[in-house]
DNA sequence: GTTCTATATACTCACAAAGGTATATAGAAC
DNA sequence: GTTCTATATACCTTTGTGAGTATATAGAAC
């Protein structure tokens, strides 16, 4: 049951706040980093786990991975990220980080081939 | 953060299935095993990992013990319950699940005090 | 009181997950 | 080629989870 899967990706905080982020685009490790203040090998790790599961995609540019929520999500997929951001939208900690990530974003635009807006 | 108790609940086929029977109404232990199939202890280990974080309550009545969703569920419960509903109405497993407690409703008012619809 | 019925809990085992440290890899720059 | 940078992976430890077997508990029936 694809459900599952879904389910078990958003029961971890830091996933959680890596899709919250992703959702407003494409971002690469290192700016996931930043705003979420956690260490390289826990981002990657989650992200890992998450790419596993069909949650996101990834695409090399240059020496950057670029995360992304999937071109084409499931229903159910849709349905939970849907949830999610309303969830979302009243949660002090994720808006925290939309709110960093629109701070950062003029200078990731300068570093980075990710096009992070 | 209680959205991650949320989801931790969601993250297990037996549990979904529970939570989308409870759906249609209140039930006791005995009901959930004929429906589901499955052993006593699983089903009364689950529901208990369920009423711990607060996805479901429970009231006794007489021998026995008969579980229901919140009365007043938080925002994100309810969002969240309404998105599994949604997702459950494709899936064959759960709509077998609805399709059985249908089937047994009348049994079940017969031989217990919980009201199963 | 004893017995029965419905349910919960304790205990075990196997396994997955989360975090940290250290190291490997792939591409870019030189 | 070497070096640097971004990211991934291996390994280890701790903790949580799921399932099963056996046992306890609470109330009902007698």
């Amino acid at each position: 049951m694809e459900l599952i899967q879904i389910y078990e990706c958003l029961c971890d905080a830091t996933r959680l706040r890596l899709l919250n982020v992703l959702g407003q685009g494409p971002l690469c490790v290192c700016h996931f980093q930043e705003i979420l203040g956690e260490p390289q090998v826990k981002i990657s790790k989650h992200l890992a786990y998450l790419r596993e599961r069909g949650l996101v995609e990834v695409e090399r540019s240059g020496n950057w991975m670029v995360y992304e929520l999937p071109a084409k999500p499931s229903r159910e997929l849709k349905a939970n990220l849907a949830c999610l951001q309303d969830c979302a939208a009243e949660n002090p900690l994720f808006r925290r980080d939309l709110a960093r990530l629109k701070k950062l974003a003029p200078k990731f635009a300068g570093t980075s081939p990710c096009g992070c807006a």
